[in-house]
RNA sequence: GCCGGGAUGGCGGAAUUGGUAGACGCGCCGGACUCAAAAUCCGGUGUCAGAGAUGAUGUGAGGGUUCGAGUCCCUCUCCCGGCACCA
């Protein structure tokens, strides 16, 4: 062993052997019981940031973890290789975005080796290649024939400069982000999956899955919405033909509250009604502006105009107004609401804003109406009953809804109905660099998918795009072809699917990702599925993991799976986040400078009273600590850190600084105190070592400080184990590790048996750490017990002898304020303990002659006088 | 706007089931070593009062339950994540 810790030989001849050992390949024959423990992939964006390396060094602690605890653990990594920013750097660059994606993956898998993972890369998979995505437009076609797949148009954001539709991100305050102009919303035609099929399971299971985070089910529960409502319509008579207008309420109990209905600018009594209105067609061209992100639409002011179309009120008969509103949207439900202002917030404001009557119909005991403003009561179900409501007055919400809902099937007009927020996913995407949508369009037969034979229809890989509309559409190489039902001439799909599909489905793929003649193997992805530990960011808690735990259902019922949910655990991580400075340029933009280049300045207490910027020693302004981003230029590559530190020293900061689930402040004094630690474990077995090589302690009689040390020892291995496995809090356990290598330090006998307690002490510190700094661990290992590999150890057991007290340390309260404390033996009576505090001299203080009124005893933990 | 989460010293955080608030680390202060600096080692470090023993006070704000509240309940403020075409 050297003297000094020179991370850099020992973490590439470490991974070297772990690599010429096939360590982490993992074998799908096992009498082990099996790990799946899987990282979400990353997107190939360059490089890896300070979240992947969080992610990944979280999966790989859990995963190194089970591996000593006797797991046969497979541990698999690969790439979300589709996505829009591919295309933007081939703009930028004019490179293809399969070679900038390509080149991107060589690179981010060197700086992922370089971390020491664990990983299992004979399992490597990449979504852009054919071989992948084949499987995934093999399932679209099933699907398409099951009619889990169908076509109908939903708005976007378009560009009317740039011709083409843009993402929710790239419209930038209502205005394109290339052209600049301003976003129109726009009905095209997609491709949906029908995910509301499955939406009551979707709900229903998430009460099986004890492993995920409570915040992350409300979220899903809450996204999936499920609502018991009644759905029922509004008759009128236009151009001498009888039609209905068809909405939906939760609140059927004030129906007959409704004062006027509203309807979206794209819904035909609308359009209808905007003929020969130039005033109406104005306002349904103005509704057509902003883009379509739900944020945009529940914040922006609500307008609406009369149609002067009128409606029956179903049970009423009353004539009901129409409004067309700039907050209903077509797509979504019915494209019409009815409006109830008197019990609903938002209908409410809306009708102070257009003088539109409200009716009164709900009451609770004891307040009183009145129109002038609203009140929270006015929309509370719990304890109202109707007034002014004729046959349904003094009824409840439950009584109303049923017998309204009863009246209303009774005419014909409607009924119970039950709802859900979740919308089906529409998956078409107008890019280029996606999996292939595999329809062949004929103008005989129809959309027809793509025979299993001709599959995959694959991307042509060569390709620039220019930021106005589909590259494929402009392709009639690719497009170009003939119908596989008829043989004529038709129109290959050029819209490609949005990425979130990839990543419905790339788990399962890892079980056996080079099958040829199927998607999956069946017995691969039955012994590996489910993943045992999901670990990903938070900011995936619904949409992503809502769409796997779809995807898997989707399998399940085509036959290629048994279970029911992909992730039995999940671990939802926080974000990396670092300060930030900037200085104000002349035309008042802010110039973000990176936290690298910059010195904070503190007064002789450590607070910071400013900063420079080390190139020049000028003042920069300190803004506030955000997550890592480009725009706000605070990101710190990890690379740098590895290339100066070593990945031990990254690993065991990113671990130590926060939980996994807290957001994580990057801080470079904190990275060198870990080096620092890793420094002084070094030299304390270099020192131990020093004195001779000696086995670790088994028996043989122990000093009182020995004895002590034992104690810790094995109160740690207790607690760590318990980190690692239960709490997954890793920053505990290495504070743990951190306090028992402080004991060691203080300890300084050295009789023979108490070289025999070091040694114990330091080859457990050494196990318990490695899941989190592997190579230093594997290392300071082999010098202490030469010819044998860390790799192949379990995890350390606690010895129940050494955790045998005789005596406790009790605290004394009085009211319930600390004054003292007491050591007493174990097994202490209570009667005893109560004399014992009685005569304690701060006790007695307290009480000053006064009797206690009475005594609590907290067994082994405190004891409380109440005065 | 809606859904979810968070707030504890100068900083990151700990306190696991309502029972010693501030473990561990960073920073800072003092000391040792050194010609000096760096590194390293030792000691101190919530705030206020006190030479000290000690006392009071303290977990975003306000209220409540309890012998006892960072932890439970109610009201509020600010910050963060998501909102269906970023991944």
């Amino acid at each position: 062993m050297q003297q000094t810790y020179h991370p850099k030989d020992i973490e590439s001849r470490v991974q070297q052997e772990w690599d010429n050992a096939k360590a982490f390949q993992a074998s799908d024959l096992s009498n082990k019981p099996k790990y799946y423990c899987l990282s979400m992939f990353p997107y190939p964006s360059g490089k890896l940031h300070m979240g992947h390396v969080r992610n990944y060094t979280i999966g790989d602690v859990l995963s190194r973890y089970h591996r000593m605890k006797g797991y046969n653990v497979m541990q698999p990594m690969g790439w979300d290789a589709f996505g829009l920013p591919a295309e933007n750097a081939a703009m930028a660059n004019n490179v293809p975005p399969a070679a900038w994606t390509y080149s991107n993956i060589d690179y981010m898998r060197n700086q992922l080796k370089s971390l020491g993972l664990g990983i299992d890369w004979s399992r490597e998979v990449t979504t852009c290649k054919p071989e992948y995505y084949r499987w995934e437009q093999w399932l679209f076609t099933k699907l398409f024939e099951k009619g889990l797949i169908y076509k109908k148009t939903a708005p976007v954001n378009w560009d009317p400069v740039d011709q083409t539709v843009l993402a929710n991100e790239q419209v930038i305050d209502g205005r394109g982000w290339r052209s600049g102009a301003l976003v129109e919303k726009r009905d095209i035609p997609m491709y949906f999956f029908r995910i509301t099929a499955y939406a009551d399971e979707l709900l229903d299971e998430l009460d099986n899955l004890p492993g995920w985070p409570e915040q992350v089910r409300t979220m899903q529960k809450n996204w999936i919405g499920r609502s018991y409502g009644v759905r029922f319509a509004f008759p009128y008579t236009l151009d001498g033909k009888k039609d209905k207008l068809w909405v939906f309420t939760t609140r059927a109990d004030t129906i007959m509250g409704v004062t006027f209905c509203a309807v979206a600018a794209e819904h035909p009594l609308a359009t209808r009604a905007a003929q020969g209105n130039p005033a109406l067609a104005a306002f349904i061209e103005e509704c057509k502006q902003g883009g379509v992100a739900e944020a945009d639409i529940a914040t922006m002011e609500k307008k609406g105009m009369p149609t002067g179309i009128s409606v029956t009120h179903p049970l009423t008969g009353e004539d009901i107004p129409v409004w067309v509103g700039n907050y209903v949207l077509m797509g979504y439900g019915e494209g019409a609401v009815m409006a109830v202002p008197a019990h609903d917030e938002r209908d409410f404001h809306f009708a102070k804003k257009y003088n539109l009557p409200i009716k009164q119909v709900i009451q609770v005991p004891g307040e009183t109406f009145s129109s002038d403003e609203w009140a929270e009561w006015y929309g509370d179900k719990e304890r109202g009953h109707c007034v002014n409501s004729g046959e349904y007055d003094d009824l409840n919400y439950e009584q109303a809804i049923n017998a309204i809902a009863g009246d209303l099937k009774a005419r014909e007009l409607g009924g119970k109905q039950v709802h859900f927020r979740l919308r089906d996913w529409g998956i078409s995407r107008q890019r280029y660099w996606g999996c292939p949508i595999p329809i062949i369009h004929c103008p005989t037969c129809g959309d027809v998918p793509v025979p299993d034979n001709q599959l995959p229809v694959v991307l042509p890989e060569n390709v620039v795009p220019d930021g106005a509309g589909s590259p494929l559409a402009k392709m009639p190489e690719f497009y170009q072809c003939t119908c596989p039902k008829c043989g004529g001439q038709a129109r290959r799909e050029t819209d490609t699917m949005d990425t979130f599909v990839e990543s419905s489905w790339y788990y399962a793929r890892y079980a056996s990702p080079a099958c040829t003649d199927g998607m999956l193997d069946l017995n691969a992805a039955n012994y590996w599925l489910p993943v045992d530990q999901y670990i990903g960011g938070i900011e995936h808690a619904i949409l992503h993991l809502l769409y796997a735990r779809f995807f898997h259902k989707l399998m399940r019922d085509v036959g290629l799976l048994l279970s029911n949910e992909p992730f039995t655990n999940l671990l939802t991580q926080g974000m990396v986040i670092a300060p930030t400075f900037y200085r104000e340029a002349d035309n008042g933009k802010k110039l973000w400078i990176n936290p690298a280049d910059v010195d904070v300045v503190t007064d002789a207490r450590g607070r910071p009273t400013g900063a420079t910027l080390r190139a020049d020693g000028q003042p920069v302004v300190i803004g506030g600590t955000e997550k890592m981003s480009k725009s706000k230029n605070n990101g710190v590559d990890p690379q740098a850190i590895i290339d100066q530190y070593g990945a031990d020293t990254a690993r065991l900061f990113m671990m130590f600084a926060a939980p996994p689930e807290q957001s994580l402040e990057w801080s470079d004094a904190g990275v060198e105190g870990a080096f620092r630690f890793l420094r002084r474990l070094w030299k304390a077995a270099f020192d131990h070592l020093e004195r001779g090589p000696v086995s670790a302690y088994t028996s043989g009689e122990l000093s009182t400080e020995a004895k002590a040390l034992r104690l810790q020892l094995h109160q740690t291995i207790q607690k760590i184990d318990d980190d690692y496995g239960r709490r997954k809090t890793f920053n505990t356990a290495i504070a743990a590790t951190m306090e028992l290598l402080n004991a060691l330090g203080k300890f300084n006998e050295d009789s023979p048996t108490a070289c025999q307690v070091a040694q114990e002490v330091l080859e457990s510190a050494v196990l318990l750490l490695s899941p989190i700094t592997p190579h230093v661990c594997e290392e300071i290992w082999t010098a202490l017990r030469p010819g044998s590999r860390l790799l192949d150890q379990a995890f350390p057991k606690a010895d129940p002898s050494a955790l045998v007290q005789d005596e406790i340390e009790l605290m004394i309260q009085v009211n319930g304020k600390l004054r003292g404390s007491l050591r007493v033996a174990k097994e202490t009576d209570k009667a005893t303990l109560e004399q014992l505090v009685l005569n304690h001299e701060a006790v007695q203080k307290q009480l000053a002659g006064g009797a206690p009124k009475k005594i609590v005893v907290v067994p082994d933990r405190l004891i409380n006088v109440v005065a």
